[in-house]
DNA sequence: AATGAATGAGAATTCATTCAT
DNA sequence: AATGAATGAATTCTCATTCAT
């Protein structure tokens, strides 16, 4: 056999591709494996539990939204119109094509009674996507109170667009309300 | 001894809320048995398997949401603003006191791809559900297409709000949320 | 099927038959459900895990030996050196017949590193026999230290007697081992 | 990278010593690996299987006891007593620094129903150890009969005693015992 | 020689379901 | 109806061993 030697990232994306598509309890480390092209016994060589790797996988995802996606919203070289679209467009990219991209909230559901570990990262993104949209809000001119719950509303109505668009198998649902944030942000200054 | 006899209606109820609490995969048997009062081996006595229960949980639901609660829409006595609020105000009760009424998007995500007959109910409850909305914001004024955007929309929001609620523990997303939708709701035609 | 409904006791003295041939580690949840007449996965009923089966096991030997084996040594019906021929007797009784009355030892010394839940019992077990013999060598008339140091080499020459007609499949190195104490120990007066 | 080449009497020190801590059923190739300081897939290179190696550190040991320890015994340089208090003396050494010099009795006894080729040695091991006492014993002027009896509870004696050294953690057991069995040996021939 | 990776045969344990009483 | 017991398939994880580089 030659060595294709998986890298990190890769069982990561392979095993988050799983994790997405069955969710956590229903996905065994059988699949796991497979997705990774081994056999169920070789994937210890490379984590350590199944419950190790989710850990794992929630945290690149984290780190990755965090410092790729979120930050974005700090940097001044673009308008703060901009930045919003900037951070709606990757929403919509990664939640249409990775589809799944709501796995933070599917997994957190679905372990929230059961896996404090999962709800602590899970709550962290929340929390830093949170922080982001009331960033943005402010510097758009609104009061600390009302873009914390523009941010609340923001991404109650994209996760919830998502979801929709998960079950209802129409991709319509968060382009639309995509658009219709955008469309708002920009509008909002002239009503006050 | 003389247990009283489980009748359907406590069997589907009590069941749902292990379903609610663990999720689908998470929940064993014994745990539907314990929740009824009885032992494990019992439960065959009143359901076939662990699936169908599921179903006829699911579908007791369905049932009520479209009789009870989406049903009242249609029904003149009330204003149409009158009849919004009673939607959103049954809605309130029962995602802020039943802990979970966000069970259909749980279940729905949790076995999208493993358990297409659940996703099927789960899917008749959303139409149902979006059916009421547009006909109210119909009934408001709007045309066709723009009632499905805002029926979809209304939708998203509350479902997102309430796994905000759920993930992040703080009640306050689906009462600011739906506070909002009501004042909204009032204040529309005035941009018309 | 009937259901010859296993009590614990004969769990327990199936299990150990088990243990005593095997070892811990060797034993297989499988060799032990087919020594109950069961099949593996039915084991669960009756035990929580192989760890906790077996510090039951270890509890029941412990107790069995502290109430009716040492507990006669400070009955005064007998004399002191027919309460020692007894507690002998029973000693060759168990380790001749019941082959692997050393359970103690060799379970103790396999698992002395991997689990200190087995070691306590083990410890006071020892501790217990020490106890009845070192009281029966101060009623003999010997003073407390050197009754304790008589103590520890009987038992010493007892197990080691027991390994070596266990290893070397001689049942002769207990019987004489046992034989000479009894003898020693009538003497023992006269030096003094 | 100069890696000292490990030599075959190293790897069979490294790998006594974790066979001693864990026992064999419990110790896998990758401790031994680890113990010789190199990774698993390696010690291959040395060694042709675990049940092997367990061989080899059998007769390793059964060689130099024999070799080293008991053929003194033989020697006429010293008194018969001197030879006795050698034999003693390397005795509480080896199990009291090596801390697990019952190793045979370990290993024989975990082993015994599962690995013949294991027992058969150690069966030798405690054949060589009672000829070298038995030879003493008759030197020292008993009959056969007598001498065997006397060597059979001498080696009963240590084994148990390091036995309870091992397992209640008191080292004072093994060397009382030597103390006293030097003594006697000393003492006996007043008796006669 | 050394190693990292892969393998596959079990190991303990869980659990939905069946069934005799 | 209720139950205790049994079942057997599936699941996570371990580990001795093999092998390409």
């Amino acid at each position: 056999m030659a060595k294709p030697k998986l890298d990190r990232k890769t069982i990561l994306r392979n095993s988050l591709s799983v994790f997405k598509e069955k969710g956590y309890n229903a996905t065994t480390m059988n699949d796991l494996a497979t997705a990774n092209g081994i056999l169920k016994g070789s994937i210890y060589h490379y984590i350590s539990s199944k419950e190790e790797l989710m850990i794992e996988v929630l945290q690149a995802l984290n780190d990755h939204y965090t410092n790729k996606v979120f930050s974005k919203v700090y940097e001044n070289e673009l308008s703060i119109e901009d930045r919003l679209d900037e951070l709606v467009s990757r929403a919509e990219q990664i939640y249409t094509f990775e589809e799944g991209g709501d796995f933070f909230v599917n997994i957190g559901l679905e372990t929230l009674n059961t896996n404090p570990r999962f709800t602590e990262i899970i709550r962290s993104f929340f929390k830093e996507w949170f922080k982001a949209l009331i960033y943005l809000y402010m510097e758009k001119g609104f009061d600390k109170e009302i873009a914390e719950i523009k941010a609340e509303t923001t991404v109650a109505e994209i996760e919830g667009a998502v979801m929709l668009m998960r079950l209802l198998k129409d991709p319509n649902y968060l382009h639309r309300t995509l658009q219709n944030l955008k469309h708002t942000f920009r509008q909002t200054e002239h009503e006050y």
